[in-house]
DNA sequence: AAACACCTTTACGTTTACGTAAACTTTATC
DNA sequence: GATAAAGTTTACGTAAACGTAAAGGTGTTT
């Protein structure tokens, strides 16, 4: 169920792969709000979609003050407030480049690790076609083939 | 000319915009390996294009460790051993992989900033709507209108 | 030769993002 | 009601990636 309204520390630890530390350490951060049942943290679906947002704010290299930055302007966004939509169209035009940014250097490294491949493919022919002579003067049995 | 044999420490950190604090922790991390003129360092073409990765390594998250990984192993690679090769074009696989995650979450990001974008014009429409009506009992001046 | 720019090493300080242990409370289970 | 399982706070520790002096060495320009 998507649609489960609450979640326990441990639940989101491990469907997302982290540590209780780290979701409290969030929490300290101010980027997620659990509420208490006693002293029990109970976080909302809105807190597990925040971690997810997190997450992969990490994966991109964004640090969690930067990702707490988006969340707070998000939320004082939604007082409709005209300075702050403006603001936070600004930003959001920020982040665009900075997407585009990344998708160049991703492209950069794909056509790096494409080359890379190709000369590792190279030694190895090469390599093979070392033995295969090898095992022709030798006459033994050819090994390995680098088949791709 | 990018031909240029040699560069200075602070010309490497002004055309890349980073300290020379930086540089000099990178060739103690073992990322770059410059050779030495009295005690100067003196930079190769190959430490500026490392250099160039290990800043594009951070945009993309990847830590000085693991950039450091793949330049080792990369020399290792060169000296033709087939394990080398082997070991290596695992690595460029897994990078791969990695990079498909980036690209999905960069095409995640991008399709949240479009609605939070959206929402923020249509937050902006209604707010000029309110305004045109009170311009209209007022009778005053239209202020911004929100083009886009 | 004095000043200035640029280079060096050494070394302690700082921020981020947690890890880890200790000591304790609450909740579920046998 | 004991025991385990999961939760809590407090607090010190740590790795990464530099920042920031301090103290000094080259070299060239005026």
């Amino acid at each position: 169920m998507d649609t489960k309204k609450t979640y326990s520390i441990s639940e989101l630890a491990k469907e997302f792969d982290v540590t209780t530390r780290s979701v409290r350490f969030y929490e300290d951060q101010g980027l997620l709000h659990p509420t208490r049942r006693g002293q029990t943290r109970i976080f909302s679906s809105k807190d597990r979609v925040r971690l997810k947002l997190i997450l992969r704010g990490k994966r991109m290299g964004f640090s969690l003050a930067e990702t707490k930055e988006l969340f707070d302007l998000w939320d004082e966004t939604l007082t409709g407030n005209e300075k702050q939509l403006l603001l936070m169209l600004d930003t959001l035009a920020c982040k665009r480049e900075q997407l585009e940014q990344q998708k160049n250097d991703i492209a950069q490294a794909e056509m790096e690790i494409d080359t890379a491949e190709a000369r590792c493919h190279e030694a190895l022919a090469d390599l093979q076609k070392k033995k295969r002579q090898q095992t022709k003067t030798t006459n033994k049995e050819p090994e390995t083939i680098d088949q791709r």
